[in-house]
DNA sequence: GGAACAATACCTGATAAAATGTATTTTTTA
DNA sequence: TAAAAAATACATTTTATCAGGTATTGTTCC
C-alpha cells in the first residue's frame, strides 16, 4: 500500500480550486482529501482528520491566510502549508513564512512548478515559485530604499522609546539631562516627518532600522 | 575558458575563513577570490571588484551582517549573498532574508550541504542547511506564543495609532467619542502591560499582530 | 437564558509629550 | 583644516496621554 499525502486545498475561488485539483490528481503520492473555501472550516476539519499538506490562499475571506497558517502550525507544526496567491509583495511572502509557512507559489505558475515545489515542501524543503524567487532575492529597491539613517546617539533612544522609556527614564539611563533628550527626539521625529513616538517605532520597525 | 564565480568570504574569525576556503577550494566552478575580516573592507573592494558570491558571517564587528547585506544589495542586486552562523535563531534568518539574502547555513553544516546550498543560491533558489530549515519550518511554540489577540475594535484603534493618529483623530475616524477610544487604548495597554503607545506598537509589530 | 466578553461612554487629576526657538561643544569627514 | 554633522543643553507654551474609577448596551458562546 502506498502512503499518500492528505492534501487540502482552501481558497474562496471555486475555479481555482477545480484548477488545482485537476492539477494535482495525476501526482502519485497526493490525495486531495478535502476542498475548503473557508479558513474557519478547515480548523474544525484538522481537528478531526489527518493532514498532511495544505496549500492555501493567502487572500482569504474572515480569516486571512498568514493568521491561519499560524494557528494551524501552533498546533499541528508537522503540518506542510504552502501559500498561494495571484500577485505576490515581498513583505507578505516573508511574513507568510514568518509565520510557519513551508513555501509560496504564484498563481501564474507552471505544472511543473507547483508539482516540483510541492514534492520538495513535503520533503522539508522552504520552496518558492520561480517568481517568487526573483521577487524576494532582487528586491526592488524601493524594499531596501535608502532612508537616512539615525546617528548613534539616536539609535539609542529610539530603542528606549520602543520599550516604552519616558524621557526622563532614558536621560537617566544614558546620562543626559532630559532636555538633550527632547532635542534628539525632536530631532528624529523631524528627520522621517513623523507625528510621534508610536508612528516612529511604526516606521524604524517596518525598516528594519532599530535593533 | 571556465566561467567561475567570483566568491569573497567574510569572517572575523580567521579559522573559520580557512575552513571554508578549504572547503570550496575543490568546487569547480568557485573562485574564492578575497577573503575579509570586516565588513567595512568587503564594501569597498566590491565598489571596484567583480564579486558573484558573498558568503558573510552574520556576527560581524562594527557593521552586523544583515546591515551589510542591505547595503549591499541596494547597490548590487545580482550579487548572490549567503550569510553563516554557529547557532541559528529564526528571527535572525527571516531578518537576513527580508534584507536581501539569498540563503542561510549555519557553520556546523556538512561540506555537501555547503557544496548543495551554495549551487543552489547560484542558481537562483533560496537556500537552507538543514538545520536552518527546520528552524524555521517547525517554528517553536514560543515563536508562535498564543498571546491573547487584540478585538476587532482594539485592532483598528491600534493601526490608527500606529500610523501616528491621536486619541481625537482616530475618534474623528471611526465615528467614536473621544472617551471611548480613550477607553479602548487603555484596554489595550493594560492587556499587554504596556507603559505608553510607542512600547505597544513595538510589542504588536513584532510578534505580526498588525497588518 | 445566563455568563463572559466586547463596545460604547463619561469624569478628572497628574504627568508627559509635542511644538518652537536658540546655542555651544565635540566629532567626523571631505 | 575648514565645513558639516552630531551631541549636548536650556526655556516655555500648548496639547495629549496615562491612570484611576464607573456604567450601560450589545454580542457571542455554552
Amino acid at each position: 500500500m502506498i502512503m499518500k499525502y492528505k492534501t487540502v486545498i482552501v481558497d474562496d475561488h471555486p475555479i481555482v480550486i477545480s484548477g488545482i485539483s485537476g492539477l494535482l490528481s495525476d501526482l502519485e503520492n497526493i490525495e486531495i482529501v478535502e476542498k475548503f473555501e473557508s479558513g474557519i472550516v478547515l480548523l474544525d476539519y484538522i481537528e478531526d482528520n489527518k493532514v498532511d499538506l495544505i496549500l492555501m490562499d493567502i487572500f482569504l475571506p474572515v480569516i486571512n491566510g498568514v493568521d491561519l497558517c499560524k494557528t494551524i502550525k501552533q498546533k499541528h507544526p508537522k503540518i506542510v502549508i504552502i501559500g498561494m496567491s495571484s500577485q505576490s509583495e515581498r513583505s507578505l511572502v516573508m511574513q507568510f513564512i514568518q509565520n510557519g509557512g513551508n513555501g509560496y507559489i504564484l498563481k501564474n505558475a507552471s505544472f511543473d512548478e507547483f508539482k516540483e515545489c510541492i514534492y520538495k515542501a513535503i520533503d522539508g524543503e522552504i520552496v518558492f515559485s520561480e517568481e517568487v524567487k526573483t521577487i524576494i532575492s532582487q528586491p526592488l529597491s524601493e524594499d531596501l530604499e535608502r532612508i537616512p539613517g539615525l546617528s548613534r546617539r539616536e539609535r539609542d533612544i529610539a530603542l528606549l522609546l520602543s520599550q516604552g522609556k519616558s524621557t526622563q527614564e532614558i536621560a537617566d539611563d544614558l546620562f543626559l539631562s532630559f532636555l538633550t533628550v527632547q532635542t534628539h527626539r525632536r530631532n528624529i521625529l523631524q528627520k522621517y516627518k513623523m507625528k510621534n513616538v508610536a508612528e516612529l517605532i511604526a516606521f524604524l520597525l517596518k525598516n528594519n532600522m532599530l535593533n
